[in-house]
DNA sequence: ACATTAAGTGATT
DNA sequence: AATCACTTAATGT
């Protein structure tokens, strides 16, 4: 039941019937890793519940947070890798315990010229994950670390709706592709600026940040 | 009580 | 802004 209305109003009543029928519901706990890089991709995953948080990894196996993934939106990097049989070149982990509904990739291409909404469904997740893209570029391009940790932190709390975060020193780092000293230090140097209150594993967001 | 992991800090590049 | 080396603090067993 919560499966159909999370999508009711996506696709069409035969889409939705044959969504039903091909894919299949998986739960993912906090940190499980839903799709690892070079891992071929078999089924694309739309976020029923929860978020998942897509990293891209570079060849010297470093991370960068690119974007989350929120309910009701799918993979936009399966669309690209899946026709081709390409193996996926981004990492995606569950940022807390979701609900996705896995749909077997063969399918991606018919339903493409088959159903209007589901062509509408994969343009409108591409355009959102593109400005996206945009957005992680440009503040990787010409904003300083500060200024990036900043974002990162709101940006968190605005998917949690909590002003407490939930994370270590050392997972910022890899999400910023930074190391954790520097992220420690610039936290530091949030907290004695009174913008934040810093706990272990646990980041208190003040009011004016 | 001890080991492990997270965070803080000075010095160096 | 990154890395090294080291300290201190919190947490798990």
């Amino acid at each position: 039941m919560e499966i159909k209305d999370s999508i009711k109003d996506l696709f069409e009543e035969e889409l939705i019937g044959e969504i039903l029928s091909v894919g299949k519901l998986k739960k993912v706990q906090e940190g499980d890793i839903v799709i690892n890089v070079g891992q071929p991709i078999h089924f694309m995953p739309v976020v029923l519940e929860g978020t998942l948080k897509v990293s891209m990894i570079d060849d010297a196996g470093k991370e960068l947070l690119m974007y989350y993934l929120n309910a009701s939106e799918g993979c936009a990097m399966t669309f690209t890798c899946c026709i081709r049989e390409h193996k996926s070149e981004i990492l995606a982990v569950a940022e807390e315990d979701s609900e996705l509904w896995m749909i077997p990739v063969e399918y991606m291409d018919i339903w493409m010229h088959k159903y209007v909404s589901w062509k509408n469904f994969v343009m409108k997740t591409m355009q959102n994950r593109f400005y996206e893209m945009l957005k992680a570029l440009d503040l990787v391009a010409f904003n300083s670390l500060d200024t990036r940790l900043l974002n990162y932190l709101k940006e968190k709390s605005k998917n949690t709706g909590k002003t407490v975060i939930n994370v270590s020193h050392e997972q910022i780092a890899i999400d910023l592709a930074s190391s954790r000293v520097v992220i420690s230090r610039l936290l530091k140097k949030l907290e004695n600026e009174g913008r934040v209150l810093l706990y272990r594993n646990q980041i208190k967001l003040l009011k004016d940040l």
